[in-house]
DNA sequence: CATGAATGAGCTTTCATTCAT
DNA sequence: GATGAATGAAAGCTCATTCAT
């Protein structure tokens, strides 16, 4: 793959996500791709079999960042406190500063096993790696103790993506919220 | 006539359910429910005026469904504990007996107003109920708390949807998990 | 044919000739016609076996009145002179008094050979009256002269109908052209 | 590949005018077009962006083919008598030629303010050579004149294209007849 | 006579994909 | 590799007409 090819190829991915994600994916022609992209309609043919193959690859381009920055995160976080709020930092900005984007989060195409299968492994990966964690501080049931957390944090989609008076404040509070919450319960 | 009148009109609003529930919105013909309907494709259009608008009415019926059967298991239950678990159960039952529909949660028509107005009415209304049970049990931030609570339930959707293994044991499981974590925290 | 039955009768022809004229044959739809009648859907079809042979008989019932009124006119004229004019006042007005059903000169079912026929009908009654006038003259060519009187006074339909500015005046000035051009040639 | 563009352009013309002339606007498919043209469906819409569009481009094309060949039948004509000749056999072989495209005269799309001005533009042009000729030949109300000498020509369609015995004999007669009645008068 | 709910054939337009250049 | 003209299947919606009441 040549630096011409992954540069092509980044533009395609680009374009596909600015596109599909401010219109959503049955109103996202491929011929507007190719133009965002630069490119002629047949080049992205070049690239990608098919337009839901695009769609699979742009997702799963954006579920690696995702994952990739949670790493990043993690690492510079010590004790269990601070991990959880890394984490919950991690996912609420990754909305907040996609909140343009909103079209990711509801419109794809509908029969597609591959991204099934994309969206399946993405929420193995995340929660597994917040059940590791978990595991390292003894919790018990890692595993549904860390689809919880995220389930938490998930819930707050709705305001980040569809308020338009959410504010980076109301962020941190959700923050700090939902591990507290997590941690110690209501109350 | 009126009877009659319902009568087509839930038998198109089943066939609806069915069908968007099982292919999703896009991959659905208007002739094909009114095929399912057994009624004449120009017939839809005396009941709704567009396939956008019988997807959010067919959408409509199922949340009031939804928040009345809420409403009914919540009166049986006395304590913060029970209601809490009243409600988990619902809401997790709810995905578990329709999970041969799970279309309905992820292909929606794009850019349909009158359908966000309708999620989002439904969420004010479910977190609406949820809230007004903590707040008498003095609990603090009860919209927030209301929230998280669904959110935690929530995110097993994906289990009971997807795992074709999921049994009712893990159904059990994990409501009284999720009532206990929203309690007391994690451990 | 009863008092009642034949007020409902206008009143479908009337409808027809308002809708028909102001949006045209295909614009206009059955319903519409039904509910400026103030009748239903299906009464329609107990005067008129179909949209076609209601738009035909509507245009015949015009037909017949402008042939009527015509005759009316020609008795109280006495010279040729007058005769012209009035003929000529006559067409003209009738288009200066319908300017606002413009898509009766230009909108009719395509393939109703009824229609067609009727239309042939029309022009020969009308050039056959002007052509017997002109044969009490001794005019020469009378079919031919008179198909011609209308086609000069035919031409100004255009102007008549679609310029907005067009006055009482000037239709008085083309109705004295037209007799003065059709007796002595221009100039 | 102008050449190319301009063939298929041309081609797809070409089967407007055949259909939409012998059938009428409402009564041809697009799809009958494309088939006609020797193409697909879809290309008609890269060339026109409905049938509206592609209905005007036609009767555009034809507007201005008869204009031109009516400056080029008066460019060879000297004395007045010869130019309306030449005009009023122009116009009436147009017809004559067409004759089996009757629906052009009578069946447009309803509603098309493009077409209409089309139309008007047309009519601007025709009468507005014709006046000038009657300019410079010091005649008084030379655009009313015009207008006349058009309406005596126009109002033989009606024998040309409806009677299916007309010959080029009665061509010829009309011709004469319609430039004499219009220079002399009747008788 | 009158109604209007029900029908279903019909048509324009879109757009993912192909392939000759 | 890159292009973009050409393709043609596909579907939402309309509306003239019917007929049970």
């Amino acid at each position: 793959m040549s630096a011409a090819h992954g540069d092509k190829l980044n533009a395609i991915l680009d374009a596909a996500y600015r596109l599909f994600g401010t219109r959503g994916y049955y109103e996202t022609k491929m011929s507007d791709i190719a133009e965002e992209a630069g490119i002629a309609k047949g080049t992205l043919y070049l690239y990608f079999s098919s337009k839901e193959e695009l769609f699979t690859a742009m997702t799963k381009r954006d579920f690696d960042g995702f994952i990739h920055q949670l790493r990043i995160v993690l690492q510079c976080a010590h004790t269990l406190e601070e991990q959880l709020t890394a984490a919950a930092a991690h996912h609420l900005t990754y909305y907040y500063r996609v909140k343009d984007y909103t079209r990711l989060f509801f419109h794809a195409p509908n029969n597609d096993q591959a991204l099934m299968d994309a969206l399946n492994e993405f929420l193995q990966r995340y929660s597994g790696i917040i059940a590791e964690l978990l595991t390292s501080y003894d919790i018990a049931n890692p595993k549904l103790h860390a689809q919880s957390f995220i389930g938490i944090l998930d819930v707050f989609k709705m305001d980040i993506l569809f308020n338009p008076m959410f504010t980076e404040e109301d962020l941190e509070l959700r923050i700090d919220f939902a591990v507290t919450l997590f941690r110690y319960g209501c109350k």
